[in-house]
DNA sequence: TTCGGCCATTGAAGCGTTTCGATTTCCGGA
DNA sequence: TCCGGAAATCGAAACGCTTCAATGGCCGAA
């Protein structure tokens, strides 16, 4: 094995020089950085991971804690999980991986070891129970998604609120006065589990400024779930001329559905829905929607943290704007007398 | 920070004693053993890891290589990935990340700067390009998936080849005499990815010894690319009373578009399918498959890398029986003359 | 009573870095 | 010619653990 010794000896120059000018903390000649680079890329010197943690107290490592049971909108979470090792490697940090569901136990474990230096947590709900435990870490931490007591933690995630409010906007903007809104199974509302709850309030939130009319139905993910709710927002009295959809499971079976009952995706409905792009894009009707940037919230994620281990004592909740992808399935509203 | 010194002092012990308590590798009278445990718990020691990784030159953290841009079968991959974070932190082993995409060059940069001791790589293709490096690697290394040459190396994968011969026993022994077989995009078969190509030869290799005739088709994943190979499969002169596919992208459009065609399952036609078990079971009508199976896979994995580990020299190529599930999809023959 | 031998325990030497003074070298100004 | 000081480099002390050789106690056999 090739230690930093051998290098020093092969360069001619002592230990702490191959140091400084690995690490560029003191100025060193380019003439002898250059011969030790030299030396470093001939010997194919690789620092010592583990000696290097115990000197500098740094492991660059950061341990990521994923989902990894969820059977639900998987690509998304794999997106993050990409664009988080990706832009840890270009701040030159590892990913060590934990599951969501050994606990916040491991996290300590894993801290306390001095496994890595930081922690990303993802899929973090409104009352979480990890979090007392993750406040107690005086390591930096970023949560991915917002918890109702965010005070104090880094939290990113995108803007769920202002996406129901962006999307109601739209439907208004092409003229809709009554939108329909399939939600996410009643549990889920129940739980609070935040992102939900923020879409829809930002969706209400926004309808009664517009004065749109709204129904609301959550909806379980089974066929039956889906086909009473349909039932109830075609009613001709209830005269809906746009859809708002949130919740993934069931998307497919809505455009079927509704094709079924002789209801055009858009002429004479137009649909908008809050879930991944491919899977916008892949129903027999391409449909506007918008998307959690899955991509820019690892990213954001990680920058977080390393602004952190930079020192930055502050802590802040990122938002995300959401960014609306118009595939042509929401048009300007018929008129009612056409129906 | 609490150190293995503090304990020793609590406990009225050396240093030493309190390393051997913890690793076991001498013998320690109940009495101290007792004493330094509690200390330990007192005071809430958790080694150092980089410590102990340069003292002992082990880092219990082991590399794994996922495909994290991979967009399909998403689901087998989390298994395997869950399967085997699980199975590694019972050996007391933590799990780095790497991605597919980022090569073997990283694999090499995290063994040779003893970031971790042993690797497990997944989705190994035939020709994989990674398998020189890996092969230089002087640490164990274990591939999901099983190169075309795969001397000298630890492989675990399903074997393929018998489960395409077990779906063709599975419908002679029903009586079918002319089977149909949906496979994946040619492209698949033509870069001889391995998997395709093995399981497509077992297939073939058992209808011929069982008299079975059959009918192979690559299919693209698209409609019309599944409607064109339906459309052969079902002419009358080729008769075929069985089906077997081997491509998940397609596989609920087989099943939507056989019902389109007035072909009832399993009544007129036997489906069985090569493919994820939830997959399989959430079609209109559940199907009789085989699965991947990845829990499986991953917990061995880590237990070749463990006994690699131990200081076992040899290396094995493990393929894993397939288990048929039998969901009905598949019945007795009906006779030619009923149609 | 003495001694060989075994068991439990200890002290100290690493492991490969980083980092903090300390030292050397070199330069310009007096 | 000498000196102060900046720039570049060096030496050695950590960092927290494992492990090896050595020590001390104790027991049973002689």
């Amino acid at each position: 094995m090739i230690t930093i010794k051998d290098v020093a000896k092969h360069a001619g120059v002592s230990v702490s020089t191959v140091s400084y000018v690995l690490s560029g903390k003191r100025p060193i000649s380019t003439a002898t950085s250059q011969r030790v680079r030299r030396s470093i890329r001939e010997l194919g010197f690789h620092p010592n991971a583990g000696a290097r943690a115990l000197a500098s107290s740094r492991t660059n490592v950061l341990a990521l804690v994923v989902p990894l049971r969820t059977d639900l909108n998987l690509p998304v979470i794999m997106q993050f999980v990409s664009s988080i090792v990706t832009t840890a490697r270009e701040h030159d940090y590892d990913v060590l991986l934990l599951t969501k569901e050994s606990g916040a136990d491991e996290v300590h474990r894993v801290i306390a070891s001095a496994r890595a230096d930081a922690v990303i947590v993802m899929d973090v709900e409104a009352h979480d129970p990890r979090i007392p435990a993750l406040r107690e870490l005086d390591v930096p931490v970023v949560l991915v998604g917002v918890p109702a007591d965010s005070a104090g933690l880094n939290c990113v995630d995108l803007d769920f609120s202002s996406s129901g409010a962006r999307m109601v906007a739209h439907l208004a903007d092409l003229g809709h006065r009554s939108v329909g809104f399939i939600g996410s199974p009643p549990a889920v509302y129940e739980r609070k589990t935040g992102y939900a709850t923020r879409f829809l309030s930002g969706f209400a939130r926004c309808a009664q400024q517009r004065g749109v009319m709204v129904h609301v139905h959550p909806c379980a993910p089974t066929f039956t779930s889906l086909s009473s709710c349909l039932d109830k927002l075609l009613l001709p009295e209830v005269g809906i001329t746009g859809l708002v959809v949130h919740n993934e499971a069931v998307l497919a079976d809505v455009v079927l559905e509704l094709r079924r009952r002789d209801r055009r995706v858009p002429e004479d409905i137009s649909v908008i829905a809050l879930c991944p792009d491919v899977m916008a894009a892949t129903q027999p009707v391409p449909l506007t929607s918008i998307a959690v940037p899955a991509e820019e919230v690892g990213a954001i994620a990680v920058q977080m943290l390393m602004r952190r281990l930079a020192g930055e004592r502050s802590s802040e909740v990122r938002l995300l704007d959401p960014h609306l992808t118009d595939r042509g399935s929401t048009i300007t509203a018929p008129h009612m007398a056409d129906r």
